[in-house]
DNA sequence: GAGTGGTCTAGACCACTGT
DNA sequence: CAGTGGTCTAGACCACTCC
């Protein structure tokens, strides 16, 4: 009679954590706020210390609740996001054209995050690497192809972890004609890829954001400083040439906890204003 | 001289992670394969029961590996991901403007996913809430103006889980003019929102979406059949009209294993071609 | 130094999978 | 039914925080 078929008990772990998050999502326990103790969770739903860590262990890794050693878990608090804006590729379009002095002068202080610009290291690695299978049919050039791979990060001089991270691809065959684009001494190039790109006749005419989103691995997570429970945003962009051919890959990766991508799509105008006409127009009144 | 002043000592349930994270991106283990048993781990690393199921639940909690009582763990195989693009919303603008025969038609199709379309429950909701402070801000209006909200799912009929859930915001204000707006028997409507709104005068000009995730709840995975360690992506869509005022918002909701969001920006030409200089240009041949 | 959480062990019972 | 992983307990040691 008192057996169900399934779910007979809820585990105890999962009992405590929903209680705990209820209190959390009722304003309870706000953010900043200290968890009860294990001691007081063994307490108060009678369980051993291991079923208390599990509860709690849980929220963490649904990025809930902060933790450390010796200090209590606390409510997490939301971080500012970083807004990073598809307007940009424009923006960078429109830079690309203009005279160097000007180019020069606005170059790098796209990355800034409410950082100054002297707490953060900029490194850019350069080197060639055949196409993988991936980026091969992406580019529409043959597996193997040599490809210039340029790797960008940006980090917090102070604590050393990871502000930025991106790795740009660009078949070699494109940019052979200008070696300048080949060294990584003349970075940060004044106008940036788009301009580079320019001065082997290349014109961006389209760019296609693909996003996904994944857990990071444990080497990840510490490179960039993430409490646990934090995913990964995955923004791969594809720059396309007039005649729709992909010309560079990127693929950038941002903690989601204090990043926000944000799209703008421009619509066109109707040309006929649509018929004022749908099921049950007019029957009743 | 053996022990170092910090991280004395790796912890063992790590170390048993990054070997086996090792052996699956070498490809020593593929994905499909089982892992070694717990027993197995046990032996090979010499450590009780619990570090090595530390060890799994680890990088479980990473999306590498799946589970299940009495089934062996197995590298997880991608899924494939559904793309959703931006371009749907010129394509729901165009339809908009049709007539209602090709409207009603091409309906709801829209959300399939490799399934057949009779395989899915589609289910919307009509209310009527209060503003909160975040909506308001967004929408220009005040705090605790009524909105129309709508609350729209598909559901896998066979597992019952989730496939689609978005919720939408519109001022009531905006829709009142049209009452057939306000009642979900209308759904689903032909020409969708953009057609709804072009019957009270509005036409959206640009869309904006936000971008970013973060981990499900407890609950939110078992809607949604998430194996653990995958991330929620969550996009909010702005619609604004010719002013650039904001008249809907769509909150919506994406499992990050099985989806990619893909957003399609075109650029404008240069007017004139970029100057071709740049630092160290004709220096050294 | 007292109290906290992080790591680890040993051992138990149960639910489920596969044969 | 044997073997597996999931849950749970009791108890230990250590690193760290806060007082």
């Amino acid at each position: 009679m008192d057996s169900q078929p399934t779910a007979v008990q809820r585990p105890i772990q999962l009992r405590i954590a929903d209680d705990l998050r209820m209190s959390i999502e009722s304003g309870e326990l706000r953010p900043g706020d200290a968890l009860p103790t294990l001691g007081e969770i063994t307490e108060r739903w009678s369980c051993s210390m291991n079923s208390a860590r599990a509860a709690v262990a849980l929220l963490k890794s649904q990025g809930l609740i902060t933790s450390g050693r010796g200090k209590a878990p606390r409510v997490r608090e939301a971080l500012p996001r970083v807004v990073r804006s598809s307007e940009r590729h424009q923006e960078e379009k429109d830079l690309a054209a203009r005279p160097m002095r000007e180019r020069a002068s606005t170059g790098e202080a796209e990355t800034t995050m409410g950082m100054s610009i002297q707490d953060q290291a900029f490194t850019s690695q350069y080197d060639t690497v055949e196409a993988t299978d991936d980026l091969a049919r992406v580019l529409d050039v043959p597996s193997g192809e040599p490809l210039l791979r340029r790797r960008y990060q940006a980090r917090d001089v102070s604590a050393g972890r990871l502000l930025s991270s991106s790795v740009s691809y660009i078949p070699r065959g494109l940019v052979d004609g200008n070696p300048a684009i080949l060294d990584e001494e003349n970075e940060p190039w004044p106008g940036g890829t788009q301009h580079q790109l320019s001065t082997v006749g290349v014109e961006i005419m389209q760019v296609v954001d693909e996003v996904t989103g994944r857990m990071p691995t444990t080497a990840e997570a510490q490179e960039w400083g993430l409490p646990e429970g934090v995913p990964l945003l995955i923004c791969r962009r594809i720059s396309l040439d007039g005649d729709g051919k992909a010309v560079e890959i990127s693929d950038a990766t941002y903690p989601a906890d204090r990043t926000e991508l944000r799209f703008v799509i421009p619509l066109r105008p109707w040309q006929t204003y649509p018929p004022n006409d749908y099921p049950g127009k007019g029957e009743a009144a």
